[in-house]
RNA sequence: UGGGGCGUAGCCAAGCGGUAAGGCACGGGACUUUGACUCCCGCAUGCGUUGGUUCGAAUCCAGCCGCCCCAG
């Protein structure tokens, strides 16, 4: 049993939790960022801090500690991504990205290698096996409040069979008080945010610090082609965003559309930011391999989104479209839509865009 | 250099003698285990400028400066 410690409280108990179940117990902690990475002491779902604060935990906890470099993968499968995202005008849920190649594709498959038998996190999800499908399943959290399988969506049943998310059951409060009554230093270690390798929060600055060609300034322009001012580069911006835009209209102005073909931005007015349908695709299905018929679900367009009751139904081979009930707003082209019956992970896929 | 109009924060804009509304933008904070959104707080000792009238002027009067329109 390897459990992925990222030096916070959740991975902490999770690993606490499995070796009084009696299983037989390592520590991971992946090493991710790259060599240049900036000093960072808030620490995202991986600081810097990560380590010492995994392997302190470890020895606690009487259970071996190693550290896995996974630079290289995150680099390609997550950095890279996100980089190249973001110039082409779309905007990336990157954890979803590193979820699926960093955690479980290459830490189970570490783990696998050196005997283990299962991987396990500090995710608030539950994997149930479903013997009549005969499939894995994916259940949101107990506690509704921190559930994080919108950032699971795509874990495949290979991935899923050896996947052990014991927090599913817990609250954050009683984790929390878990690793106080154990006494582990990291008890009151804050609930890591955004994006783990942008610690300062940058993503402009970031983005055209590490990419060859910077974003060019543009246009705004609204639905009707008017110019109305100049912006600072498409990577500046994503859909539904007011803030920051410094065009003073009178009225809020927010982000409709980004044109990486004529690097212009389409702006406009809060109701406009309303769409009910959505394509998507790189799908991947749970309870079952494809998608076959339409069926009802209720999804999710952002990680932080109420679920709305929607259709869903394969336009093609690789494409769904999901028709909400009520327009939702900002769908936004590069973010994941996540797609649910109940608390059951139905699937979901890359949100290609609205309409 | 004849006539008319206008100059209030980065933008728009209330006010019309009683001690500077509001919106947008911007800054800060809260929320948030992606980007956003949302919410809260802040934001003109001063109303083109210089004088004058008045207990009191952004508000009335005069000069000057700067824009705009019409006629030339």
């Amino acid at each position: 049993m390897v459990v992925g410690m990222s030096g916070g409280v959740d991975s902490s108990v999770t690993a606490y939790l499995l070796k009084k179940a009696g299983y037989d117990v390592i520590g991971v902690t992946m090493e991710i960022w790259p060599e240049d990475a900036p000093p960072d002491e808030s620490g995202g779902c991986c600081g810097l801090t990560a380590v010492d604060d995994a392997r302190h935990v470890c020895q606690q906890l009487g259970i071996p500690h190693y550290t896995l470099n996974f630079r290289r993968e995150f680099e390609r499968h997550v950095i890279a991504y996100f980089l190249a995202e973001y110039q082409r005008g779309r905007t990336p849920n990157p954890c979803i990205a590193c979820n699926r190649y960093v955690k479980w594709e290459s830490l189970l498959t570490k783990a696998l290698q050196i005997g283990a038998d299962y991987i396990a996190t500090g995710h608030y999800a539950r994997v149930i096996f479903d013997p009549q499908r005969g499939r894995y399943l994916l259940k949101k959290a107990a506690t509704l409040k921190k559930d994080q399988t919108y950032a699971l969506y795509n874990l495949t049943q290979e991935q899923l069979a050896h996947t052990l998310m014991p927090l599913g059951d817990y609250t954050k409060e009683e984790v929390r008080r878990i690793a106080e009554e154990i006494g582990l230093i990291v008890a009151d270690k804050p609930d890591s945010q955004e994006i783990c390798f942008i610690p300062d929060h940058d993503y402009g600055r970031y983005i055209e610090t590490h990419t060859a060609s910077p974003s060019p300034p543009g246009n705004f322009v609204d639905r009707q082609g008017r110019i109305l001012g100049r912006h600072k580069g498409i990577i500046h911006y994503t859909v539904g965003q007011r803030k920051g835009l410094g065009l003073a209209a009178g009225k809020p102005l927010y982000v409709l559309e980004i044109r990486p073909e004529t690097n212009e931005v389409v702006v406009g007015e809060a109701p406009e930011v309303y769409q009910s349908t959505v394509y998507a695709d790189h799908l991947n299905f749970i309870p079952f391999p494809e998608l076959k018929t339409k069926i009802e679900v209720s999804a999710k367009i952002r990680y932080n989104h109420t679920p709305a009751p929607a259709e869903v139904e394969m336009v093609d081979a690789t494409t769904l479209r999901c028709t909400f009930t009520e327009p939702q707003r900002a769908i936004t082209p590069g973010q994941a839509l996540v797609l649910y019956d109940g608390d059951l992970v139905v699937g979901g896929g890359i949100i290609r865009c609205g309409a």
